[in-house]
DNA sequence: TCGATCATGTAACAGGTTACATGATTTT
DNA sequence: AAAATCATGTAACCTGTTACATGATCGA
């Protein structure tokens, strides 16, 4: 259901081609939604035929033909009305959780490959998410209301990067623990 | 596809009901997967044709007879094959930073409100996690390979949700910014 | 008496992923 | 010579949500 909104919020901030809308769902919108260009392009086609979008056709030799779309009134409204509308915090649905909590038949190699890829992944968005603060968002107490709540969806990703990479650190130290112990013995069959 | 791998190693830990499967979703597991009881109903059927779990029939009077599940050889090698294989990190979908980026169109006090929801979620789910930890967790160091890992996945859940907290702390101090504005006076509009 | 808890499901639908398709231009 | 970028889509499939169904027991 969300996507649309998305969909909407964007093209009113800036009209745009399926695949500049794709493309900003990669980048700017990354802490925000997620969407792949099938998907765009399903969705625009019913928000076209629901009349909340408009075409405009840019011919081009070589290339299909651009078409960037428009928000009408009617999807204007809608979007409004959909803010207006209070919604559910997301569930949580990581697969590297799930490992987790499969525990002791964990191999410990493969979750420190994948722990520290989340690492890498953490790092590089929080670097974006740097450099997009720094081009959009130089001086956010100078800025109108718009930019500012923008900003503080930037945020949002920041932190939220931040808390992986503070909880990383966590795991890589459980994870050098458990190496230095041996492998079969398990601190509850230990004596005190 | 985690889904399943999910439903595997929970029942690994603990043979169950697909009506406990689904409590455990919403409570020890709320930080690592989330399904509802169709879902869960549905995969066990599948999993069941697959051979990878074999069910147990608890007849009852008055209810519906249980059937507890219990994973197969089958199903710990599908389960340890898929442990060995990365995963890659979920993309993030949040209608409220959807919200966010719709900018000003949103509604200042609508946005209050769900944010002092947001809050109100984060402090129920760290103060549940508190609990979990408190009763399965209360000796961290002196445990196992398998609780230990167990407690890691749980520690992600509480630095998220403090995270989250943390970030409420900054909107809600903007919000209390704009709301001391004029409504229509942006800041680029004044003069310095 | 109304809603929650226990306990199982089916069916239809919406949302998201994977695979396939085309074809020029630019970069490695 | 191969891969990435630009630019659009279609089709099939899988996952997740919503609605419906049944029926007893227990606490407010």
């Amino acid at each position: 259901m969300a996507l649309r909104y998305a969909l909407l919020a964007a093209l009113q901030e800036q009209p745009a081609t399926g695949y500049e809308l794709t493309q900003r769902f990669r980048t700017r919108l990354a802490n925000v939604w997620n969407a792949s260009h099938q998907q765009v392009y399903r969705e625009l086609g019913r928000l076209l035929e629901e009349k909340m979008l408009l075409v405009e056709d840019i011919p081009q030799t070589d290339k299909p033909d651009k078409k960037r779309y428009h928000v009408t009134l009617v999807g204007r409204q809608a979007l409004k009305s959909w803010l207006d509308r209070p919604q559910p915090r997301p569930p949580v649905r990581d697969p590297l959780l799930v490992k987790l909590f499969a525990g002791e038949l964990l191999d410990l190699d493969a979750l420190a490959d994948e722990l520290s890829q989340r690492r890498q992944d953490a790092v590089a968005q929080l670097g974006y998410f740097r450099v997009i603060e720094h081009t959009y968002f130089r001086k956010p107490e100078r800025m109108g209301r718009h930019f500012r709540l923008q900003h503080l969806a930037l945020r949002r990703g920041m932190l939220a990067e931040e808390s992986w990479l503070a909880w990383l650190d966590e795991a890589e130290t459980l994870l050098a623990d458990l190496r230095a112990e041996p492998a079969d013995a398990t601190s509850e069959d230990r004596p005190a």
